[in-house]
DNA sequence: TTAAATGTGGAGTCATTTACTCCACAAAGG
DNA sequence: CCTTTGTGGAGTAAATGACTCCACATTTAA
């Protein structure tokens, strides 16, 4: 249950071309810079960015990046579907080929409406959320502890 | 974005478990029969759930596992953590140590609440809403139900 | 007391996926 | 042209995930 760096790359970049001036580039490594992402690296994700049409590139001198929609229209859901492609939790979501059980297995519906839950937030989430400093994301839950802060049984 | 086999095979083999009569027990090789995963290395899941006190397990003659506590109380959370540990969607989630940036960067809010998300699923859904034929996994589906066959746990 | 049936512990191996690099090339602009 | 930008994709390295193995401890029953 992780989330890929790639995605976390492409979601910083993202917050970094949104905080430019609109309508301003910035090139690879600048972003690369500044987020903290290795360059060629950073080269591969933007690439999936631009073939999914949230950003444009331009070639040459002053070339770079930019969004290619206002930060208010790209979501974490086009951002995540853009890295990943659809999103299955367990190997036989979907595709089902592999499924070891020609029945429908017990933990399906968990797993479909755990998708659905993060899904959801992945669509309600745009880039203005991240762009702004004091983001009004509410039900955010501040609690942290080092492990696991839910009981475990006995142990 | 994706759950582990190990989490999987784990949430498999406490509904083979949930559904026997109550006080049975299940050997290592029947329960990795039925639900199709490595007996080997499902020796060691079935460790986790023991250290974490969510099944027991009695050596020798007969021996095998049943389940520590009433389906309606074993909650998907616990084998989570059980399993994993505390759920980290990023890889600088809490430690922090090998966060790139100083100041909170400006997607942790949404991490945090992804997670919360996802563990509030975890937590309301338990082994009882797997273990029926036909799980009504709509809501967050307070205790209720005709007394399952834990009735009067301990045992 | 022995033997067989069970789980335990953990080191070790294999496989897959993730993360990342490299380099030749194409487009744009001076 | 030469430089500066991104592009494409093959290739490599590192990390993690999935799984195996085997010696050992416990229990029960012959």
């Amino acid at each position: 249950m992780q989330l890929s760096k790639g995605f976390d790359y492409a979601v910083r970049s993202l917050v970094h071309l949104g905080r430019l001036p609109e309508g301003a580039t910035a090139e690879l490594r600048v972003i690369s810079a500044s987020q903290k992402v290795p360059l060629s690296y950073l080269a591969k994700v933007m690439r999936n960015l631009v073939r999914a049409g949230l950003v444009t590139s331009t070639l040459g001198r002053d070339g770079g990046y930019r969004l290619r929609l206002p930060p208010g229209e790209i979501t974490l859901m086009m951002v995540y579907e853009a890295m990943e492609g659809r999103m299955r939790l367990v190997a036989c979501m979907d595709g089902a080929k592999d499924c070891a059980f020609l029945t429908k297995c017990a933990q399906a519906a968990v797993w479909t409406r755990l998708r659905k839950a993060v899904e959801d937030i992945f669509v309600e989430t745009t880039l203005r959320d991240l762009v702004a400093d004091s983001p009004h994301l509410g039900g955010s839950d501040p609690v942290s502890s080092k492990e696991g802060h839910y009981a475990r049984a006995g142990a």
